[in-house]
DNA sequence: TCGACATATTTGTCCTAGACAAAAATTGAC
DNA sequence: GTCAATTTTTGTCTAGGACAAATATGTCGA
């Protein structure tokens, strides 16, 4: 119990801790009456705090793919019970001491100390190469689903994602620093959150003999462009995840590709891309972390170079 | 040269870009004639690519305290000019082989290899301890300085942000798991995107024995509150960078001070706190990263508990 | 010459309410 | 069942007006 009230919040609060624009928030409340925020002295809205968990709840259940028209007009308690029968089906698969229940349990728990040497030792146990493709990137899903469904809050995912960069980082800093073909300019177009992504990839292409230059997350259009010749890069390779909107990584995409050199290729991996894999020229879909040795080797092949002790 | 051209943007994608609202930009056009987009076949606004690099000049003008009056109605080459200005004062001094020097050298010359081995070899001599406090910590100032003077690009930025996450990750891996006193949750609020901060923090706290539990970016308010109960936090350390909009982080820092309960201690740290130091009460400011220490060892006295060995 | 205070200007965010296209759901034909 | 055509749903965009917070300017006294 604090002293000081909690006081009701205006719109930009709101549509930072729900993600939700401020022209949503007024149509929905246009159109469902809901939420129905208090006006100030300057007529201006201000949320009561319980409306803004319950924005955040609907957010939730939006992400698992329900529609808002069922959602936004409904009473608090049939929200609730929605999201508990979507709970219920998938927990009872699977084998309980798997790593990935395993780290399930820690996080769970929070268990800060243990899930960093549930990693560590799952690290070296499989080697970094099958740690990443066989575990962390299922085990990226498995999280975005348990979150999804809310059996994993916001810091708990968070808790992961940084005990998994340092994983990885780490050892990424082992690889020798690459001098073979090709030379892979990686990062994420603006927008985009998800570190773990671009991590992996960088890992895998590292592990390949690729050169690899990563400039992390939201680097602008024409900022690619600038850094890929810098670099002397052959490839850019972006990663994107479920949270970035379809329509604007479309054009974004489009627009980097029509900007960048013909000469210079596009890999483009990550969630969310099975409407759109068709739709674009001139870039290279990787479906899978476990395709790209295969990418490499085509793009060696195509361009006629041999691995880093070649090149 | 590209055989497709380069589409004019929609308003969304130059918020994105940029970092102007769009009833920033629309205002402006308003007020001062400029930007003036094209419109499509729906009457919606389209940016061709010229304006928006002028909205990019412009912005990194902003952040140098101008204003937007006399920027945004001025013709372009005006806008160089005064960008070049600003230019003139700075480089001229120091001395040239300066670690920093040598970092913004290799910075500029997009030479990765180099740059890596640079912070390698500094952080091997100077130990970690020092060169958070006595390199990266200047050194960002640096860095981020010469990139609002447009010294260096986006990327070049973003190039050092990725080497330095590097060098810091992998050695705070091999600081001993804490399990002293205090633990802190380190965190930052919604809306911010610099990482280094962070991770300099948890650094320092970590090797002063300090237990740290670190959620990584963007975690909202509620959560943070959640986190700390469930990790068993006595302190909560967040860290701001001069991006985030002042009237933003007031109010989220005030939010959360409201909700948190009063026993668990704020620690806020980072950029831009000159006019904010006073005005919350319950909150510990750490002005510069040097300044941890002592405030470890005074939070140790005022809860009567010694360090690791003895909590 | 400098600081403190009152006034004027600048500037970003919020408001309303209407319009429309992309995405999703539904219907119909095969 | 599968695919195409239609309807509904949904988010983003538009316009100009309003206002308060931030900043600049002017005035006074030390």
């Amino acid at each position: 119990m604090s002293t000081v009230p909690v006081p009701d919040v205006p719109i930009s609060a709101v549509e930072r801790t729900t993600g939700l624009s401020k022209d949503t928030l007024r149509i929905w409340e246009r159109r469902y009456g809901f939420p129905r925020p208090r006006r100030d002295a300057q007529g201006e809205r201000r949320y009561p705090s319980d409306q803004v968990h319950k924005l955040q709840l609907i957010r939730r259940l939006l992400d698992r793919g329900l529609r808002p028209g069922q959602l936004v007009g409904a009473p608090l308690e049939e929200l609730i019970a929605r999201a508990a029968a979507e709970d219920a089906p998938a927990p009872a698969a699977a084998e309980d001491a798997s790593p990935f229940e395993t780290t399930l349990r820690l996080l769970g728990a929070c268990d800060e100390a243990g899930l960093r040497a549930h990693l560590f030792l799952l690290l070296q146990r499989l080697g970094l190469q099958r740690f990443v493709l066989e575990f962390a990137a299922p085990m990226n899903a498995r999280v975005g689903e348990a979150w999804s469904r809310g059996q994993l809050s916001i810091s708990q995912e968070h808790l992961y994602s940084e005990q998994m960069q340092h994983q990885l980082r780490h050892w990424l800093g082992a690889i020798p620093p690459g001098i073979g073909q090709p030379t892979v300019l990686l990062t994420t177009l603006p927008g985009e959150l998800h570190q773990l992504g671009l991590l992996m990839a960088h890992t895998c292409l590292g592990l390949e003999g690729a050169r690899c230059v990563s400039l992390g997350l939201q680097t602008p259009a024409w900022d690619i462009v600038e850094a890929a010749r810098q670099h002397g890069a052959q490839v850019v390779g972006l990663s994107f995840s479920a949270a970035l909107r379809k329509k604007n990584a479309l054009e974004m995409l489009q627009d980097l590709r029509a900007r960048l050199p013909e000469a210079i290729e596009i890999w483009a991996g990550g969630a969310l891309w099975d409407p759109l894999r068709r739709s674009i020229l001139g870039v290279t879909f990787v479906p899978r972390l476990d395709a790209l040795p295969r990418i490499v080797a085509e793009y060696r092949a195509r361009a006629g170079v041999g691995t880093a002790a070649h090149g």
